[in-house]
DNA sequence: CGGCATCCTTAGGGATACTG
DNA sequence: CAGTATCCCTAAGGATGCCG
């Protein structure tokens, strides 16, 4: 009998049911900054080095308003940053930059890619991430600060601080 | 003059212009399979060892006909299985539970939340995964199949097969 | 080129009430 | 407990057209 398998050990006085899950939840929080497909589709472009609004448009497959909606969004929330800059010989241009906050996005992107190479098409995704220089193949994974690599099974989960405290009074 | 420093490099002729970004990206496939905030929530609460339909709704913070439907869909796409079971002395229950293909997509949801935990939390996150048994935090990255880590701007992207190739034809 | 205004449709999601 | 039915509101997003 194979029961919750997959579930994350709680360790300690951490219950479900207080609903930590929901109040701190930082998973939520994340998804209130970036929930929408388009803005995970602008992002994605961003990474493949797109910076002008027409390309984010037509790349990244939605239509102007909501581009121009998203990249808003992101710029304001600091994961993009609105630039103005001009080649020589050029008019002035706008570009967007991925700032080290969006940047720092990257491993959800990449985990949800290497999710869809193993479970949503058949030859194991269209396009494959490599390490630059060493060649080798990379992909997303759990790691402890000891080194270990970490599966879902030996996942441990722990309240970090308490919730009602105000030790700074 | 930091130019486009965080998109990934291009290797060969992998041109964003021809479209190959959009038509079978696997992200985009992924988002056709999870992109809303209730799905998040609740293959959250699925790691958390949620179980039961009335918990799902309570714990995600999410109405009872919204739970339903995602559930639904969670099941139809196979992240999730639905089973009815016995304990006991009990009346027959259902319970959902996480499958391979759901417990594979916990290192999406781990870098949500290590990013939320860096990025929108002055704590650095309510709850915190270790590695049981040796104790050490967990956290999500990049590492190429020779055991290096990789961070973005080391990363080259390659095509994986020919777009229009029909060589067993 | 880099948008915004307008209009429209669909999807996400809450509230409430009800059923087996 | 495990949902469904109904109603309603808002957000997501496409299409088209216009503007500096």
């Amino acid at each position: 009998m194979v029961v919750m398998s997959h579930a994350i050990h709680m360790a300690g006085r951490l219950d479900p049911r207080s609903g930590w899950s929901a109040e701190r939840c930082t998973i939520a929080k994340t998804l209130g900054v970036v929930s929408t497909r388009s803005a995970f589709l602008i992002l994605r472009e961003a990474f493949y080095g797109t910076t002008r609004f027409d390309d984010f448009a037509l790349r990244a497959g939605i239509s102007e308003p909501v581009a121009a909606q998203r990249l808003r969004e992101l710029v304001d929330q600091g994961l993009l940053e609105r630039e103005d800059y001009r080649e020589p010989g050029q008019r002035t241009r706008q570009r967007y930059l991925l700032t080290e906050k969006g940047a720092d996005l990257f491993p959800a992107l990449a985990a949800l890619m290497q999710w869809g190479d193993r479970w949503l098409d058949e030859r194991g995704g269209p396009v494959q991430l490599r390490h630059a220089g060493c060649g080798e193949p990379v992909h997303v994974e759990l790691r402890c600060a000891a080194g270990h690599r970490v599966s879902v099974d030996e996942l441990e989960l722990v309240a970090r601080a308490e919730s009602g405290s105000r030790r700074r009074g």
